[in-house]
DNA sequence: TAGTCTTACCTATGAACCATAGGTATACCC
DNA sequence: GGGTATACCTATGGTTCATAGGTAAGACTA
């Protein structure tokens, strides 16, 4: 199958992760396995680099987490949006259409 | 002035470097002000940040290097683009373009 | 029921990359 | 002669991700 995955953009797992979770609580697992969905496998978040980032996240203040369980049952951590990560995940979004924009006006000038 | 200025989105320095001599030589100092121009001074490469790269760059054979003078009679060193540097352009751009389109189809994601 | 797979969590270590803060030297302009 | 712009350089540090481990419990299967 999709063995065609890209390393992640650096600066850019933050953002993807508050994205993950701006429309429902999330626990870690899922985030990791939506944002591969989404990408259609380019992106593959691995748990040893989603995991601590989610704990940075949230000691940042910009997650809360709680435990509970999934749909079949298991335990499960959880994390949600705090108002501060909902104000970050905008600033990250505007950071990166910048900055991606920029690096894209270099990229498509066209070549001798 | 414009104080517009975003950092650097990490990996993409190299890429960035390589594309301003894709056209002609350039010495370092004329690089970073393709760059912040091509930009409109979104991207400013600061001069510690350009020179190792640009060392590193030549030290891999991507970029080939050689004293000369600028316009105006001044010492620079100038550099080139090898076949390996103007091949490892073409990589370059092509994981850009998954990687950031990747992103995009993140964090373009409508949320509820 | 033993073994394997999947889900779900975790830590430790290292490499790569850029930011910052310095420093040198020459030419030009006032 | 002093300041500014050009043009080069190094050293140090923090952040971030990749890799490589490890735990545990439920589910499926031989």
């Amino acid at each position: 199958m999709g063995i065609s995955r890209t390393p992640l953009i650096r600066g850019t797992l933050t953002p993807l992760i508050l994205k993950a979770l701006s429309r429902e609580p999330r626990h870690g697992y899922a985030i990791a396995a939506w944002i591969q969905e989404r990408t259609e496998s380019v992106l593959q978040v691995e748990e040893g680099v989603l995991y601590p980032a989610l704990h940075k996240l949230e000691e940042a203040g910009l997650l809360g987490a709680h435990w509970g369980q999934n749909e079949t049952g298991r335990r499960a951590k959880f994390y949600a949006l705090t108002d501060q990560g909902r104000a970050r995940l905008r600033e990250e979004v505007a950071q990166w259409k910048r900055g991606s924009a920029a690096v894209d006006a270099v990229l498509d000038t066209a070549e001798g």
